[in-house]
Order: C-alpha cells, then sequence, then structure tokens
RNA sequence: GCGGCAUUGGCGGAAUUGGUAGACGCGCCAGACUUAGGAUCUGGUUCUCACGAGUGUAGGUUCGAGUCCUAUAUGCCGCACCA
C-alpha cells in the first residue's frame, strides 16, 4: 500500500478529533508540564512557513512529555489587538474586529493542518471580553498599589494612605485633590506628565521598545518627543528584581544579557554640589567618584529643573533660545546630529573637594531621563566631556598617571592617580571605593544604584485596544467598580484619530460612566456631578500580552484571572518558545506583570517562564531569472544561471525575481512561468547545456529533459520578493508529517536560516521507506540486531528532544530505518516502538504505523520506550592504536578486559613491536572503550 | 564604543564528556530499469594525480583540540551621548 499522507492524516485528525484526544484537564494524577508559544499576532496575510518552526518545536517537546506520562498544557491564542488592524480599518472602512476574526479563522484552519496537539478548548483572543477583562482588571489592581521599597514588593495604597494619615501632617489638611495627586506620585498605574515617544503618522505615543532609532518599529515613521499625560506603569520599580532574577531562569545567556542591557544598572554615588551665592545645592549622580578633582564644568539636561534656578538674568536669553531649539528637534535629528551644543548658564558651581569654582552648562548631550539630568564634567576621563570641553576651550585636568589627554580622553578604569588629593597613589577602583565612603562620611554624597529601564508609557490614543475602566471626576482619575468589567468599546462612526488630536473613542457619543445607576452609557449628558466622562485612549499591545499564559490555564473561571487551585497545579511555563524580537518588550512586561501579581498573593510564582528558547528566523530565499538585455534583446529572452558569466551574456542580463513556487531545486517550471504573468507569455530560454527553445521537442511536456537553472539569494521573505511559502501548499505536496520533519531538519532551532525547498524530497522519501516497512509485521521476538538498532535510536531521541536538539533526530530516525530495512525487520515489537518515537515529530504517520501494528488505541496514549542500555553493548571492543597521536591500526578485544589488560594486550601485539621497533613506550594511555595511545 | 553569538566540503549542517572530523540530506558523478527522466533503485562523492593536507587566521595547553586558553579577522544580533 502506497504511503497516501493525505489521506492518512485527513483520517487520524478526524480520529482525534472525535476522541478529543488533546483535552487537557486540570485535575488530574499526572505531574504537570506546561509548554508555550508565543502566541501570534493574526495578520492578513495568513502564515508563511517561517511562523509554525517554533509551535512544531514546542509540539514534539509536548508530545513527548505527553508520552512520558506527564500531564501537558499546550495551548494557542491569539494577539488580536493592535495597529495593523487598526489601520486596515482606516483604509477600508471594515471593522477591526471583522477583520481579526477572519484573519484569526484563517490562521487556526493553517494551524490544525499541521497536526498541532493543541487544546482548543483553551483558546484565547486578547480582544474577547472574557479575557481582556482581566487586563482591565489587572490595571485597577496596578492603580490601587504602591511599590514598598523596603519591602520590595507591591503594597495595596490604603497602607500608603494609612502611613500618611499617621506621619504626614499635611495630610489631613489636604483637599481630596491634592491627596489623589500625591497618591499618583507613588501608584504602579500612575497618570504624568511624561516626555514620550510621539508618532504623528499613526496619531499615538508608543513605548520606547516600539521605537527603533527615532522611527517607529511598525510602519517606520518619525517619532518626535513631546510631554502629553499619559498613563504610565512603574516597571522601574521592579527594575532590581528583573535583573536579579534572571539568574533564577533558564533563559539563553544572549537574551538575559540584553535584557541585563535593558535594565542597565549602574552602581555609582550621587554627590551634592553648592552653587555660589544659593543656599540649595544641586544633585549629580556619577559612577566615577573618584575623579572629582578633575571636574571643569558641570552640564544640566535641556529639561532639567535646575535650569530656571542657576540660569543668569544675563544669560537668560541666550539659555531660552536653546532650549527651545532642543524642544523643537526630533528624537532622530538628535540622534542623526552629533555636534557639540550647549550654553553657559551664568553660575558657577563649587567643588566640594577642591573648593574650586565651576562653570555651570546646559547642553542636550545629558538626559533627563537619567540620574538626576545632571552631571559633574571631567573632561580627561571622559570622551564626551571632553569633546564639550575641547569645544568650549575648558580646562582639562589628568588625573591618572602616564595619561596622555592632548588628543582624547582616557575612559579606562585603570591606573594610578594623580592630582587627586587624598586619592593620590591609589588605583581607580580603589580610589572610587575611597571616595564613595568619604563623601558618605562627610555628607557630601551617597552611594546610589541606577537603572537605565524607564516606566512604560501605558496609554495609545487607538481605537482597537482595551479600554481603560477609568472615568475622571473633577480632573482626577477613578477607576470603574471591577463587577462593572469588561468595559467594552463603545461603537463609533470612524477610527480615524479625531481633528481635535483626541483619541479615536473620542467619536463615541457621550460615553460615560453613571455614578449613581452604576452603569455605563452612552448618548448621555455629562454632567460632572453624576455623570463623568470614560478615559478615551486605549491600551497598548502588550497589555494583552503581559498574563495571557497564566490565563490559558483556568480560561473559563468567570471569578479570577486564575484560579488559586489551577495556579497551584499548573504554576509557570515551564518551557516557552518565541522569537528574540521580543526581548526587551513582552519579556520585560510580562516578567514585571507577573511580579506584581505574585507580590499581591494572586500566584505562587515569581517569575512567569522557567525556560526559554528563542526559535531563529526563517528568512526568505528567493529566485531569479535572467533577461536578456544585450544587443538585439527582446527583452524575451531568459538566459539559464550557469552560462550568465560566461562573455556573451556577462553584463547583459538583469536579473527578476521569479515565484519560489514555480521552481524546484532551482529548475524553473517552463510551462508556469508562462502563465505567471502575462508579460512572460512568449518566453524564450537558453538552457542550462546552452541549447535553446527550437531545439527542444519536449517543452511544456512534463518529459521535458531541458533545464532552466534560477540563481538564488537569501532575502526576507515577503511578497514583493515573490519568496513566501505558505504550509498549505507544502502540505498539499508533501503532507503535514514531512512539512514538520524539514522544519525541523533544516538546522539548529535557535539559527536563522533561509527556506529552502531543496531537500525537502529527501525527507519525504524516508517517510515512503519507513511506511514500506510497516507492510508485513509478525509476531516474532526481535534479534538481537534489531534491538540494538531500536535502543540506539531510543537513546539518541531522547537525548535530543530533553536538549531540543530536533535537526539531529531525523538522520538518527533515517539510519534506524536503514538499518532495520536491512535487517529485513518485521518484528511486530521493535516496529511498534519505532511509531512511538516518530510519534511526537511525524504524529500522523506514526499513528497510522501504530494501528498497521495491530493497535487499537492511539499512539499518542502510548508510553514512551524504555531504554535497556544492555541492548547497545557490543562483543568487542574497537581500539584505535595511535602512535604518537596518528593512527596505525584498529584491535578488536573483549569488553570485558580491564584498563590494564587492554595495555597488555596492545603491546604484547606483533604489529605494535612492529611499529615500536624495538623501543619501550614513554607513556600508553588507555581510553576504556575507545582508543590506545602509545607515545615513542 | 560596550556586550552576546557564530565561522567545518559545491550547499544545509553532524561530531552530546577533549578521543578515528565531514553523520544525514541536497547537489553532483557512474550504473540499473527506461522511447524519455525532473520517477525509482544501486554504488561513489573533503581537497590533492600522489606523498600528504585539512574545521576563518596566528599562537598556546595536552599523549591527543572543531571542542579548552590567548590574540586576531570576518559576519550576525542586542544596547548606545545612560555620566
Amino acid at each position: 500500500m502506497e504511503y497516501n499522507f493525505q489521506e492518512i492524516e485527513q483520517h487520524w485528525q478526524n480520529e482525534w478529533n472525535k476522541a478529543n484526544v488533546y483535552k487537557v484537564s486540570n485535575k488530574s494524577e499526572k505531574k504537570p508540564f506546561y509548554t508555550l508559544d508565543m502566541f501570534p499576532y493574526p495578520s492578513g496575510a495568513g502564515l508563511h512557513v517561517g511562523h509554525p518552526l517554533g509551535y512544531i518545536a514546542s509540539d514534539i517537546y509536548s508530545r513527548y512529555k505527553r508520552l512520558q506520562g506527564f500531564n501537558v498544557l499546550h495551548p494557542m491564542g491569539f494577539d488580536a489587538y493592535g495597529l495593523p488592524a487598526e489601520q486596515y480599518a482606516i483604509q477600508t472602512g471594515q471593522h477591526p474586529e471583522k477583520t481579526t476574526n477572519e484573519n484569526i479563522a484563517r490562521y487556526i484552519s493553517q494551524l490544525k493542518k499541521i497536526g498541532f496537539s493543541y487544546d482548543w478548548d483553551r483558546m484565547i483572543r486578547t480582544c474577547d471580553p472574557d479575557f481582556y477583562r482581566w487586563t482591565q482588571w489587572a490595571f485597577i489592581q496596578m492603580f490601587h498599589s504602591y511599590y514598598d521599597t523596603n519591602l520590595q514588593k507591591a503594597q495595596p495604597i490604603a497602607r500608603l494612605i494609612e502611613r500618611f494619615e499617621k506621619n504626614d501632617l499635611n495630610w489631613a489638611s489636604m483637599s481630596e485633590k491634592e491627596k489623589q495627586e500625591k497618591l499618583m506620585q507613588y501608584r504602579i498605574a500612575y497618570l504624568a506628565d511624561t516626555k514620550v515617544n510621539w508618532c504623528p503618522k499613526l496619531g499615538t505615543v508608543l513605548a520606547n521598545d516600539e521605537v527603533s532609532e527615532g522611527l517607529s518599529v511598525r510602519g517606520g515613521y518619525p517619532v518626535e518627543q513631546r510631554v502629553m499625560r499619559q498613563w504610565c506603569l512603574r516597571v522601574s520599580a521592579y527594575a532590581g528584581r528583573l535583573l536579579e532574577g534572571l539568574d533564577r531562569i533558564n533563559w539563553t545567556e544572549s537574551l538575559k544579557e540584553t535584557q541585563r542591557n535593558w535594565i542597565g544598572r549602574s552602581e555609582g554615588a550621587e554627590m551634592k554640589f553648592r552653587i555660589k551665592g544659593q543656599e540649595e545645592p544641586f544633585t549629580i549622580f556619577t559612577t566615577r567618584a573618584d575623579t572629582v578633582y578633575g571636574v571643569t564644568f558641570m552640564v544640566l539636561a535641556p529639561e532639567s529643573e535646575y535650569v530656571a534656578r542657576v540660569t543668569t538674568d544675563e544669560q537668560k536669553e541666550e539659555v531660552e533660545a536653546y532650549l527651545d531649539r532642543c524642544r523643537h528637534r526630533t528624537e532622530r535629528e538628535r540622534i542623526a546630529d552629533r555636534r557639540v551644543t550647549g550654553v553657559f548658564t551664568g553660575s558657577y558651581a563649587i567643588n566640594p573637594l577642591t573648593n574650586a569654582e565651576i562653570p555651570i552648562y546646559v547642553s542636550d548631550y545629558v538626559l533627563a531621563g537619567y540620574g538626576t539630568g545632571a552631571i559633574m564634567a571631567v573632561p580627561a576621563h571622559d570622551s564626551r566631556d571632553y569633546a564639550f570641553a575641547k569645544h568650549f576651550n575648558l580646562p582639562i585636568i589628568p588625573l591618572i598617571e602616564g595619561a596622555d589627554v592632548s588628543e582624547q580622553s582616557f575612559d579606562a578604569k585603570e591606573g594610578k592617580m594623580i592630582n587627586s588629593g587624598i586619592l593620590n597613589g591609589l588605583e581607580v577602583p580603589d580610589a572610587i571605593q575611597k571616595m564613595k565612603e568619604y563623601i558618605t562620611n562627610t555628607g557630601i554624597g551617597h552611594v546610589k544604584v541606577n537603572y537605565r529601564l524607564r516606566d512604560a508609557i501605558f496609554s495609545r490614543q487607538r481605537y482597537w485596544g482595551e479600554p481603560f475602566p477609568i472615568y475622571y471626576k473633577d480632573g482626577m482619575p477613578y477607576t470603574l467598580p471591577e463587577e462593572c468589567l469588561p468595559l467594552r468599546l463603545p461603537e463609533i462612526s470612524t477610527f480615524l484619530p479625531t481633528e481635535t488630536g483626541e483619541p479615536p473613542l473620542g467619536h463615541a457619543e457621550n460615553w460615560a460612566w453613571d455614578e449613581q445607576n452604576k452603569k455605563v452609557v452612552s448618548n448621555t449628558l455629562i454632567d460632572h456631578k453624576t455623570v463623568f466622562p470614560i478615559e478615551l485612549c486605549t491600551m497598548p499591545g502588550f497589555a494583552g500580552s503581559s498574563a495571557y499564559y497564566l490565563r490559558y490555564t483556568d480560561n473559563h473561571n468567570n471569578e479570577a484571572l486564575v484560579g488559586k487551585e489551577a495556579n497551584e497545579y499548573w504554576r509557570q511555563v515551564n518551557l516557552y518558545i518565541g522569537g528574540t524580537e521580543h526581548a526587551t518588550g513582552h519579556l520585560i512586561y510580562s516578567r514585571f506583570w507577573n511580579k506584581f501579581l505574585y507580590d499581591l498573593g494572586l500566584i505562587c510564582e515569581d517569575e512567569p517562564f522557567q525556560r526559554l528558547v528563542n526559535q531563529g528566523m526563517i528568512q526568505g530565499r528567493s529566485n531569479f531569472v535572467y533577461r536578456y538585455i544585450g544587443e538585439g534583446a527582446t527583452g524575451n529572452l531568459f538566459i539559464s544561471y550557469n552560462l550568465i558569466d560566461l562573455p556573451e551574456y556577462k553584463d547583459k542580463v538583469q536579473p527578476i525575481h521569479v515565484n519560489v513556487n514555480i521552481v524546484h531545486n532551482d529548475v524553473l517550471d517552463i510551462t508556469a512561468f508562462r502563465n505567471w504573468m502575462p508579460e512572460f507569455k512568449n518566453a524564450q530560454f537558453v538552457f542550462a547545456d546552452g541549447t535553446s527553445i527550437e531545439d527542444n521537442p519536449y517543452l511544456g511536456s512534463p518529459l521535458n529533459p531541458k533545464q532552466y537553472i534560477c540563481g538564488w539569494a537569501v532575502e526576507k521573505m515577503s511578497k514583493s520578493m515573490f519568496n513566501v511559502v505558505n504550509p498549505d501548499d507544502v502540505i498539499a505536496q508533501y503532507g503535514a508529517d514531512t512539512l514538520r520533519l524539514y522544519e525541523m531538519f533544516l538546522g539548529p532551532l535557535e539559527m536563522s536560516k533561509p527556506w529552502d525547498t531543496n531537500g525537502i524530497d529527501g525527507v519525504h522519501r524516508f517517510l515512503k521507506k519507513l511506511w514500506n516497512m510497516y507492510e508485513k509485521i509478525e509476531d516474532r521476538e526481535p534479534t538481537r540486531e534489531e534491538l540494538r538498532s531500536l535502543h540506539k535510536l531510543i537513546k539518541k531521541i531522547t537525548w535530543d528532544v530533553e536538549n531540543l536538539s530536533f535537526n539531529t533526530s531525523i538522520p538518527a530516525f533515517m539510519i534506524a530505518q536503514t538499518e532495520l530495512a536491512g535487517l529485513k525487520c518485521n518484528s511486530r515489537q521493535v516496529l511498534e516502538q519505532f511509531a512511538v518515537l516518530m510519534a511526537p515529530y511525524a504524529p500522523h504517520i506514526a499513528e497510522a504505523m501504530w494501528h498497521r501494528c495491530g493497535n487499537e488505541s492511539f499512539v499518542v496514549d502510548a508510553a514512551w520506550p524504555e531504554l535497556n542500555e544492555s541492548y547497545l553493548e557490543e562483543d568487542g571492543v574497537n581500539y584505535p592504536v595511535q602512535f604518537n597521536g596518528k593512527v596505525r591500526f584498529t584491535l578488536t578485544l573483549p569488553k570485558t578486559m580491564t584498563k590494564e589488560e587492554v595495555e597488555k594486550t596492545v603491546l604484547a601485539n606483533d604489529e605494535t613491536a612492529r611499529y615500536m621497533n624495538g623501543a619501550a613506550p614513554k607513556r600508553v594511555i588507555v581510553v576504556p572503550g575507545k582508543i590506545v595511545n602509545i607515545v615513542i
């Protein structure tokens, strides 16, 4: 019987469905295991072959764990809120919900064909009210919490109020509004005027990770800095814990390093500098307290509040002009133009150690958001200060022995201190330490740890996102009662941002909170006494994806995001697979969100993802045809790739992208090419052997012996390069099992690699051969050779899956198949176990093989074969005998020989004597079971 | 500038603990069956006519290095006026 993959795959997918085999229960005697994929954003283009790579890997691991007797949670869902759907809505006038639902339906049908072991009953979509009510709910919890720096955890804001009532004398006399304003400075979800990344083209603000080099990550539009009143999440409060938590999780080093960079811990000191003629000092942050003797000027960020205080009347005009200029520069301009700019404020500071008077400048190379927004400048040992000093002709004092600062600064933290009073003669690290102690003791400053991680800006001026459960009373925000969740998006007439610059939700007619009747209303008058306006911004994309992994574990729970029992059973994600592009976005926010819920005692694990693996990107592999454009060109002649360097064609051909789906192993399908586009209808060819179309009687028939070879290049997978491959097409041609095996076979999971269809035939051939092996099955004791082959495979596959080294499993299957076929193996026992080993990788054919062995049950419920090492043992051991490291001959010796006996036997050997030529060996190394090395 | 990762045949890539480098697949070559081959099957395939050489380059440790150490080059990724 031939390997009919279409019939096999359809049949078994139906059977699994009928029996509901992938249903996962929260109540089980089995040990839990939670495997998770980063859920996709359902774009209009559908899945291409790159998407399922990680899903296949996690599916293999899940199926393996299941065969090992674990209760495996392996869910799938959709990140459904976001900009593209909304942009599409603006263009076409369709509701984003409609297009999103259509896209999700398409994704699901594509995913189902690949044969994943998802429990679809656990599917979540971030735009479902049942799901986003818990996003809104978490936001309310954050609003009512603050971060207690002593306890290092989030606490109810009520505790803070208690504290204020007890300790703060002003509290009692404050108005309600003043109290709310004060509390706002502590809330974990808070409203503040902050400098934001404003993207005019998208009409919204963006988080730092959504901006790269001054352009929006989505769309690539320019981003400018603006001060706006925005919702923020106090992620920075968790910086220390986010950093330290990395040591306790099993992630790749590069990903941890990326997060460490992003969090950006630096240990230094805050120091106070007096201003000449003023009482109040100002504070700077430095990591080089040792260089304080070399401070020759100070610099403030343009946005620093110190600027107004220190600017003298004479300098006022110049400073204002400078500040104005800074305000109007976009982030992109600032990055592009790194010329030194700045202006003198007119004031002088006093160096606390030398008492020298030093000028205070304003310059935009100092950032307002980091440290205190003010620095002490040490031009001799900081390259930025150096450039500034050179430009403004300020003194440069070297502080390290032997450092030549005539051409550039000496930034390294090494050498002996000079010109540095109490620090003279010390090595830099010791000097830093001593100065820290000195300033602490004298009260000049104190040791301080700074983080680069900023709070996340949480408002988006867009329609297609979660509404904030917030209404405004007397200009201050209040949360809706939890029982009113979910707060649904109002119906609006258009998705365009409003003309007044308000978010699109502004189109909703008087969308409001009626406090007396406790409900959300529209088309009502807002009286600001009992009916209050609702927040018009929506939440950003990362809101819905921050805690989705918790919801999968208990997605039908109406009482809580996740029930206590479910959470205590599943605890945390054991294996998370996804792309590195989320390293500084989703993976930071999720950890933050999780830690917050942990602080509240709602979940039992502090870190969400125990083990995380990044799958590489699948790049496109484009194909080209070469149009002849030399003398007498008609534009209709195409030259085979192998000929284009010949003198008659060199530099006379123009490469043209050709659809990779009409190219097979780099050979062009001539007929398909002519039908592909009207302009190629009459295409003529010079084939690989130099013959042209006239010599070719078979043209247009599948018997055509003439080949047109295409060129190729690795490029991004995109429609415009005609190199997008749809998994549906691969499945139609080869089947889901071939697709799954081939995606794994392409290379290591973590590496990026191009989708190259050359070679997929090899994998498909293997499945065909394997299928033939199940033609005749007999009940007989397997031979020792058969068992050895099988157990070698068990050992290898078990190791591979545990280490996610899936690419090396496919060769192992192939070798085992060849070996067993060579042994004419038809033993039921061996073939049955082979099927189980294949089940994670190629579940459909494995299921069919399992049933051909006469089983009634499903292979997905079978047990992972147990390894019996004794079958692997050989009767003898082949010892390669080396002289001075070079292999000369091989001896087969009994397995039972000890190291000493092997050595003796080898030395007594005739062959050995020949090589030794009567000399005594200097040394003999015997590695048991492996090698004998004799040093002459 | 700082940090991380990589570099092995014509190609994708194996080599798991320092122990016979190049598994497996593609491609290519030869043969078989064929009117035909872009089907199937069998055999060969790191380079070199050979002696030998060989895992980006140069050193080192070791009886033994693709694997460990030092330096260096190239490529990819992350962060970046973060004091």
